[in-house]
DNA sequence: CGGCACCTTGAGTATCCTCAAGAGAGGTGG
DNA sequence: CCACCTCTCTTGAGGATACTCAAGGTGCCG
């Protein structure tokens, strides 16, 4: 029997490089909320913060994640235009959240969906909560039996079908960004995507367009 | 580089054998709902039931799951005395719930406890599904970023600390169940279990019953 | 005491990770 | 407009962790 050392850390997260310049724009949709422009790798809010606000994705894409105690870092979500995210367990933020590249966020106070007094709006927080957990335990199952091939596979076609854009696919976020999603390496994640264009599912184009040659394989192949 | 095949499966899971016979009794915590009893391996509700009821734990234990096409079983969760469960993204159940051992549940229907014209028993409600999401995010971050050992060590402090038995743990569930947990295989939890046993961090009496030597060790081996 | 289910241990292997180097893409400045 | 720089992605080689297959042990129940 080989006894396995006890502990291997493996991927480091460094935090991002400047702190936050929130331009807000009161203008837009003033229904829901003021907008707000991230740029690229900056913070929309962090782990420890109070979970006060919900945010829209109008335009870019976000990334929801926490850091090990050692710097390996696991996102919890992307977050595309259309969704809310921002919805959290406690009264503190137990993720942090980045803009993936250039963002604009419609921002809103989180008791002006969930006043219990209203009960539409009490509806549709309890909606968005339930998504959170529906997907937060699909990926619980993705990460816990699934191969490199199934989770990659899996990624593609759940985005393709959340960025809405049919069989072609344009990535919002890096390798290392998808492995730390995955729970794989930046290398295991480019080395699987090459086997699937070999194999012909699918076709790349740059490093970030991704077309879906083989949907229906690809479907089968998440398991 | 080494294409590897696409896709393997691993463990297959196999249904449970009888069909249920519940005995649902009326007295006992009338206010709450009625109690249920439900033997070892029998199902509380299975995927694709009707969700319209919740369940609290309180004698025994459960195991709550999904099963991919092929047989692979993740267990999303184990709910223990006190635990509620029962509550899910949707009008069907999207988990099937199994008794680990022969267990007592009390049962209500969800509008009980979510009538949106009770606040108070709106937000207990509220309270309990952000609970789902809070352990699923953590279970997560386990299965996506840790090794066998912080796994395992892992699941050991959270077991104690919710069985509340100190440092003397009974676990409820097979070694079996614990891989589905973890995600990982039977041998490899069994082998590190030895290897926790052999590093002196824990001692163990039966396979079922653990003490925990090294809580602390224990605490920072989870990362 | 025997049977059965579960757990442990062993040996060999596959998958994925680590370390390292090279290729591609995008941006800046001459 | 091209050269150069940097960042990211890809590819390769080797190694470690966890898996598979298999056999033996332990405990529980009749």
């Amino acid at each position: 029997m080989q006894m396995q050392p006890i502990l291997v850390p493996r991927r480091l997260y460094q935090a991002p490089p400047p702190p936050i310049a929130r331009q807000v724009e009161t203008d837009e949709i003033r229904l829901i909320g003021v907008t707000m422009h991230v740029s690229r790798d900056q913070e929309v809010f962090g782990e420890g913060e109070p979970a006060d606000q919900v945010y829209k994705v109008v335009r870019g894409a976000v990334r929801g994640f926490r850091v090990l105690s050692d710097g390996r870092r696991q996102i919890c979500d992307f977050y595309l235009p259309g969704d809310v995210f921002g919805i959290e367990p406690s009264d503190e933020h137990r993720i942090t959240a980045e803009a993936l590249t250039d963002t604009v966020l419609v921002v809103a106070r989180r008791s002006a969906l969930g006043d219990e007094s209203d009960g539409a709006a009490s509806r549709r927080l309890w909606a968005l909560a339930m998504n959170e957990l529906r997907r937060s335990q699909d990926h619980a199952l993705t990460l816990g039996r699934r191969s490199a091939s199934e989770r990659v596979a899996n990624f593609l076609v759940d985005m393709a079908e959340r960025l809405g854009g049919g069989e072609n696919l344009e990535l919002p976020m890096s390798r290392q960004d998808i492995a730390d999603y995955l729970g794989l390496t930046i290398e295991t994640v480019s080395r699987t995507l090459t086997q699937l264009q070999v194999s012909g599912m699918i076709k790349m184009a740059g490093c970030r367009s991704i077309h879906l040659r083989k949907p229906r394989a690809l479907t089968e192949l998440c398991a």
